[in-house]
RNA sequence: AGCGGGGUGGGGUAGCCAGGUCCAUCCCGCCGGGCUCAUAACCCGGAGAUCGGUCGUUCAAAUCGACCCCCCGCUACCA
């Protein structure tokens, strides 16, 4: 039984713009929210479906410094990357909004001042590793060292990665910036806190009155963390890319992202609303009665049940959500996705591989990780594809469209309806509303199995009765037959627009007759008379030579850095001085087992270098080399040591070789 | 390491919380036979899992308990 309430607000997670989507991002929660989206508004509930990017944080910075930009230069480079991606996908968001406008950082400072006059916000002082070249507050992962307890040497701050044991950055030997390699000091920091301790009651009674509504997994994470007592927890970071905080001394400081990241939920909303024309219409979505479903990946479950409700509570006046859909992961072919590996499908490539989105959303749909992990295999597209799309649902809307047109020159036939056609056309009224619970019920895989059941009930139907035949016999039966495909159709049609969205649109289209929503299917909207546009099959078959082409496509990993950083100019290239060196003495540098001091003689200059070369070359090799130096190099101090220039040599990997020129080149000779 | 989730015929998946009606569901694939409007479907028949492993509880276990193995996530400043 499914209450029926007026408003539902539909959120996705919000994706973080320092990387591009891939098929797991889009199975594990665009698509679903968006196929909910989609069946809400079909069912005519009041649905808004927001989602946007999330842009703060020291990743963010990070990347944007390396790449010699701003950090808002990187997010509008990726936010359009994902936002096309998205609309490529007919991913129907009502708005997609971005956590760096100013709506949104208004928004999060209307939290954090009415939660902090509600007494859950505390200032406490911690101690955080600081690296003064970098001149930044490293986050715990961000310091390496050697771990204490197995003496690996590339331990991080927050984990050993070998022996696995957990770290605070001041356990590690010999602690370094992960950006630079500087040893970091440690510095007291004062920082916000946000009371979850107090709100521990509250957030338990709602987690407890979710037990048997939402999924097991869901509810034993939060309960996990309500038993194990809940902290405050800090919400404010020593960066510069995010909210600035209000307050005094905190000058320097933003809101952590997880703080202002989830307001980017009502942030959303509120654009829209400003959108359509209502400033004041967000409210009635979190401040009245309206139901608020969260899709979020299953890493982000403790925010979405612990940490975010508690902001809201904390907060006062707004709704907490109604659902909040945990999803699983999506593997590929047997591992893990690895953008750095090329192995998976990345979205980016969708677009120029030649196949509707629909056909992907078809699979992505079936592997919608609702309860486990689930993984993408190529064979079973092609088999799903073809097997089930092409031959099954495709054919059934296909050979009755195809029927009409070729017996009946493409005019729905007027029927003559026996008790049983009668039913079965009733019948589907049934399967929509199964459809609908599956989906409320977040198992849409089933539910778009159900569409299916419904276009083989089809495919029997004109099977057993062999209008190829009667046409010839009984030319008003075979009509009656047809009228009722037609009508099925049209039936399907609209049970599968959650899903498929342009297929959808494009039987209704043959069908020369307007889209419908749930309450219109098993009404015979098809009606008599109808002359229909000529049909086409819907999908393609994918061949073997098909599928291995769309995997190499598919599997290109865009780079997008280099992108970033574009195409130089002559004149910038000619600005890099350039020169053959030859190395003179090669000392270590202590407490680097990577590096080395090099120094060379620069045609007649001498200075010296330091090389992350230790590993790959010996000093015996070394002494006498003629190498190649970045020359102009602005002057930097590595591990205490000065670096006057830099060596060239080529990466791959732990693979490095120093380049050399191919033929005698005295020291100082000028690359150009 | 601790906590949480998971391991069911070739692939996916239901059942487990409330043990028997389950020598285990449904979809796809596979094998054999019929029919043809369609990018062929539909019908009939068939092969295939002792439910991760071991030990227990019970008249009875995929379902309850213990231990073990494997995969995944979280463990609070990466998101």
């Amino acid at each position: 039984m499914i209450e029926i309430v007026e408003k539902i607000l539909i959120t996705c997670a919000l994706p973080y713009v320092n990387n591009v989507p891939h098929i797991g991002n889009i199975a594990g929660s665009h698509l679903p929210a968006d196929i909910f989206a989609r069946l809400c508004r079909l069912a005519g509930y009041d649905t808004v479906f927001i989602g946007g990017s999330d842009e703060h944080g020291t990743p963010a910075e990070v990347t944007a410094e390396r790449l010699g930009i701003t950090p808002r230069e990187l997010s509008d480079f990726y936010f359009k990357i994902h936002k096309d991606i998205y609309d490529w996908l007919d991913i129907s968001y009502d708005n997609f909004s971005r956590t760096s406008i100013p709506l949104h950082h208004e928004t999060t400072l209307d939290f954090f001042e009415h939660i902090q006059k509600n007494g859950f916000i505390v200032e406490n002082t911690v101690r955080l590793p600081y690296c003064e070249n970098c001149r930044r507050v490293l986050p715990d992962r961000y310091v390496e060292g050697v771990c204490p307890k197995c003496e690996y040497e590339h331990a991080r701050g927050d984990q050993c990665e070998r022996c696995s044991t957990l770290l605070n950055p001041e356990e590690l030997k010999s602690p370094r910036c992960a950006i630079c390699g500087e040893e970091p000091v440690i510095r007291d920091s004062n920082h916000l806190f946000l009371s979850l301790d107090k709100l521990e009651p509250r957030l338990r009674e709602w987690i407890e009155s979710k037990k048997g509504e939402w999924t097991g997994q869901v509810v034993n994470m939060a309960l996990g963390w309500l038993n194990e007592g809940l902290k405050p927890r800090s919400i404010t970071r020593d960066i510069k890319w995010g909210v600035k905080v209000p307050l005094k001394g905190y000058e320097d400081k933003v809101f952590y992202v997880w703080f202002d990241a989830p307001i980017g939920y009502v942030s959303s909303t509120k654009e829209w609303a400003l959108n359509q024309g209502e400033p004041e219409l967000w409210r009635e979505y979190w401040q009245g009665d309206a139901r608020i479903y969260n899709f979020v990946g299953k890493d982000n479950i403790p925010f979405h049940t612990i940490f975010w409700p508690g902001i809201l509570i904390a907060r006062g006046g707004y709704s907490l959500p109604y659902r909040v859909a945990g999803l699983q992961y999506l593997n590929y072919e047997g591992d893990k996705i690895s953008k750095s590996k090329g192995f998976g499908v990345f979205c980016e490539n969708l677009p120029d591989a030649g196949l509707s989105s629909d056909i992907w959303r078809y699979y992505l749909t079936l592997l919608i990780p609702e309860t486990n992990d689930s993984e993408w295999k190529w064979a079973e597209f092609q088999e799903r594809v073809n097997n089930e799309l092409v031959a099954n649902l495709g054919n059934f809307i296909h050979r009755s469209l195809h029927f009409i047109q070729s017996k009946f020159d493409g005019v729905v036939p007027e029927p003559d309806l026996s008790e049983d056609d009668i039913e079965l056309l009733k019948s589907t009224e049934e399967f929509a509303a199964q459809v609908q619970e599956l989906i409320f019920d977040i198992r849409f895989r089933e539910a778009l199995r159900k569409v299916f059941e419904l276009s083989d009930r089809g495919n029997k139907y004109f099977q057993s009765n062999e209008p190829w035949k009667l046409i010839k016999t009984d030319p008003k039966k075979a009509g009656t037959v047809l009228y009722v495909c037609a009508n099925l159709c049209y039936d399907l049609a609209v049970l599968l627009s959650p899903f498929m969205p342009k297929s959808s649109a494009k039987i209704f289209e043959i069908l020369n007759t307007k889209p419908g929503t749930l309450q219109d299917v098993g009404r015979q909207k098809v009606a008599a008379g109808t002359k229909i546009n000529r049909p086409e099959p819907l999908f393609p078959k994918l061949d073997d030579k098909k599928i291995s082409e769309l995997k190499n496509r598919t599997s290109q990993v865009t780079k997008y850095e280099e992108m970033i950083m574009g195409k130089i100019s002559y004149d910038e290239f000619s600005r890099l001085d350039i020169r053959v060196a030859e190395i003179v003495e090669v000392e270590p540098v202590k407490g680097a087992d990577k590096l080395l001091k090099l120094t060379i003689d620069v045609g007649g200059k001498t200075k010296q270098i330091v090389g992350g070369i230790a590993q790959q070359y010996s000093k015996d090799e070394l002494v006498g080399k003629r190498i190649v130096v970045l020359d102009n190099l602005e002057p930097a101090v590595i591990r205490g040591v000065k670096s006057e220039g830099m060596l060239l040599a080529a990466v791959d990997g732990d693979e490095i070789s120093i380049l050399t020129p191919d033929r005698d080149a005295k020291p100082g000779s000028k690359i150009m």
